[in-house]
RNA sequence: GCACCCGUAGCUCAAUUGGAUAGAGCACCAGACUACGAAUCUGGGGGUUGGAGGUUCGAGUCCUUCCGGGUGCGCCA
């Protein structure tokens, strides 16, 4: 039994349709929907059946809507059904279907919305990954709220969903990182060397020159004095330093971004290490299984074309042939040193997802690796594997319509604890989610505290805080206990707002699917703002005409009806809260 | 130059995955507090969905091609 109305009355129009249409094939039969209605003139809930089973069947669809009415008219539920438009057919409910969804959320509390959608399959959902090169900024923030919300939501339409991160911990980077805490800690022990004579010795030159750094110095400085350095507190060699102060410098990093992590209410189940990975030479294995499909060559690219390539020359390399799964070009699997890129390592971690079970991926990038998707999905498609990618575009931050400038203490954008310190986690993850991924967005600080309706978060926080501060006022004459409201005769619930609040409690469960479905929890906090508005209009029913407050002193039966819709409303509210990782505020005085 | 993402009301954004007359908020105009919270609510005007073609019963959504913004472009992860 589903506590999603949308699939019950879908069930009932599937057997109508084979009524009149017997030989229906299943492929027709996957594309009929019952939606809700956009406009109240047309009745609660529409079907497009007679339309997509119109060619199959070799009949008009108005002819097929006319034969369906016939059987719908008078099925449970359907108080009426009439053809419409360009064949669609309306159907029209019996209210009591919608008021019994409140006695289901009463009941199942957050679990209402529930889905077996999902049907248990595994879904590994990767975010963040950010490089433990420094703090998490704003680019990271957007990704981690969207990941761990999608991830959520994944869970509650009945995945079985793992949460990870790829700690990027081997290559280039991290001898950077490396050397750029060593400086700190040449610093620390009081070196007489300055920045560019340093930097001058730095393979590569000095990076990473933000004062996240000076911690890891100090931490290096305070355990091991000066025997990490040469005599004059000058570079010594990198065997008598290099190993210890990587690692010193990637579990401080690492640290932070945890504790970043938990500050934004972001959990992982597992953390993998590539460092580990590389390490295991797998990622030969699995070059050599694609290279028993035919998908390995040695070969020479061609120049991008256009670009000024001033160091480019042709060179034969280990290619990976991505294009014959999509992709522009083939892609390089090995350096010149002879180490793997880190596309091949990326390669190999999939098929480890894969071999741990895994039959979906997902991936949550920044658009800096938009240019990365199609290597990565090819290389999945030729393991076998199913990767999605949902990449989140840009977050440019803005203080009251004006960009905000860089922080000078990261050396990089905006980190995400000034962010944090600034808006408050709630505030932050809601506003996350108030754009769909792949458009640009603009973060105003300003926009995202204020305490107005054009700012979602605390619209719906205040939704919510206004039903819990309804049921405290009731609970003194009531009993407003779920158990006790969940039997309330709910016949009274007739208005119009009522009904529209009703109507849209009924589609959360339909709402979730579609959600997880399309990889879009920012759905979540539009259907919040949305049913935030249908109470607040409901409420200000009751200030224009007493007779529709929720507490009645003198009719018990239609006050009890009443809180009923409330405490469901404030339930709803609260589980797409938590799908969001927002806390609900019980008041807000 | 090529690839990917975006382009919707003056502004910020939605749009039930191809469905009916494209919707909200802000701003603008006109209204509602002897209160279970007016931090809210009601009503009104505002559109050639960047342009042009195409696919079909039906396109903001899919295809082609331009225009504009963003991201990236053989050994950085």
């Amino acid at each position: 039994m589903t506590e999603n109305i949308f699939a019950t009355v879908r069930v009932a129009v599937l057997a109508a349709l084979h009524q009149v249409v017997p030989d229906l094939a299943q492929d027709v039969a996957a594309r009929v929907e019952v939606t809700p209605t956009k406009d109240p003139a047309h009745g609660d809930m529409a079907t497009n059946a007679a339309m997509v089973s119109s060619k199959a069947a070799r009949r008009k669809p108005a002819e097929i809507a006319a034969a369906l009415v016939e059987h719908l008219a008078g099925q449970a539920m359907i108080v009426s059904a009439e053809p419409a438009g360009p064949g669609f057919v309306n159907l029209r409910l019996d209210p009591a279907a919608f008021r019994a969804v409140v006695p289901t959320i009463l009941t199942r509390f957050e679990a209402f919305g529930g889905s077996d959608l999902g049907q248990g399959v595994r879904v590994n959902v990767e975010y963040v990954s950010a490089n433990p090169t420094g703090p998490m900024h704003i680019g990271h923030c957007r990704g981690a709220v969207v990941g761990d919300s999608l991830a959520n939501l994944l869970a509650k339409a009945g995945f079985d969903v793992t949460k990870e991160y790829l700690v990027n911990d081997a290559g280039g980077q991290v001898n950077a990182l490396a050397w750029a805490a060593y400086w700190r800690y040449l610093q620390a022990i009081g070196t007489t060397l300055d920045e560019e004579a340093f930097a001058a010795q730095v393979p590569g030159g000095l990076q990473y020159r933000g004062e996240y750094l000076i911690p890891v110095g100090e931490a290096l400085a305070a355990t091991h004095g000066d025997s990490l350095a040469a005599p004059d507190n000058g570079v010594a060699g990198v065997q008598l330093w290099f190993e210890t102060v990587r690692d010193t410098a990637l579990s401080m990093m690492m640290a932070g971004i945890r504790e970043d992590l938990a500050l934004l209410g972001v959990s992982h189940d597992v953390f993998s290490s590539e460092r580990e990975l590389a390490a295991t030479g797998a990622t030969d294995k699995v070059i050599d299984r694609l290279r028993g499909m035919g998908l390995i060559y040695e070969g020479v690219l061609e120049p991008p074309k256009g670009k000024l390539a001033d160091d480019w020359e042709p060179r034969e390399q280990t290619l990976f042939r991505s294009t014959q799964f999509g992709d522009d070009v083939d892609r390089a699997l090995r350096k010149s040193d002879g180490s793997n890129t880190y596309f091949a390592n990326d390669i190999y971690y999939h098929a480890d997802k894969l071999a741990r079970g895994f039959q979906v991926m997902i991936d949550v990038w920044g658009a800096d690796h938009g240019g990365y998707v199609s290597r990565m999905t090819s290389a999945t498609k030729a393991l076998g594997g199913r990767l999605d990618i949902v990449l989140c575009q840009i977050v440019k931050v803005l203080k009251g319509g004006e960009p905000v400038r860089m922080s000078k203490r990261a050396g990089t954008f905006i980190t995400l604890r000034d962010l944090l310190d600034e808006v408050g986690r709630d505030a932050v993850r809601f506003t996350m989610l108030t754009r769909k991924s792949d458009a640009q967005f603009d973060f105003d600080i300003e926009a995202a505290v204020a305490q107005t309706r054009e700012n979602p978060v605390f619209y719906v926080q205040y939704a919510h805080a206004r039903c819990r501060s309804v049921l405290r006022a009731a609970a003194e004459s009531h009993d407003v206990s779920p158990e006790t409201l969940a039997q309330a005769s709910l016949d009274s619930l007739a208005d119009e707002a009522e009904m529209a609040l009703l109507r849209r409690l009924a589609t959360w469960p339909r709402l979730v699917e579609q959600a997880a479905q399309s990889r879009e929890p920012h759905r979540i906090a539009f259907f919040l703002y949305d049913l935030a508005g249908d109470f607040h209009m409901l409420w200000n029913r009751g200030r224009d005409d007493a007779a529709l407050r929720f507490i009645q002193a003198d009719r018990p039966a239609e006050t009890l009806a009443r809180l009923a819709l409330v405490s469901a409303t404030a339930v709803v509210i609260r589980s797409g809260l938590a799908v969001m990782g927002v806390e609900p505020v019980e008041e807000m005085r």
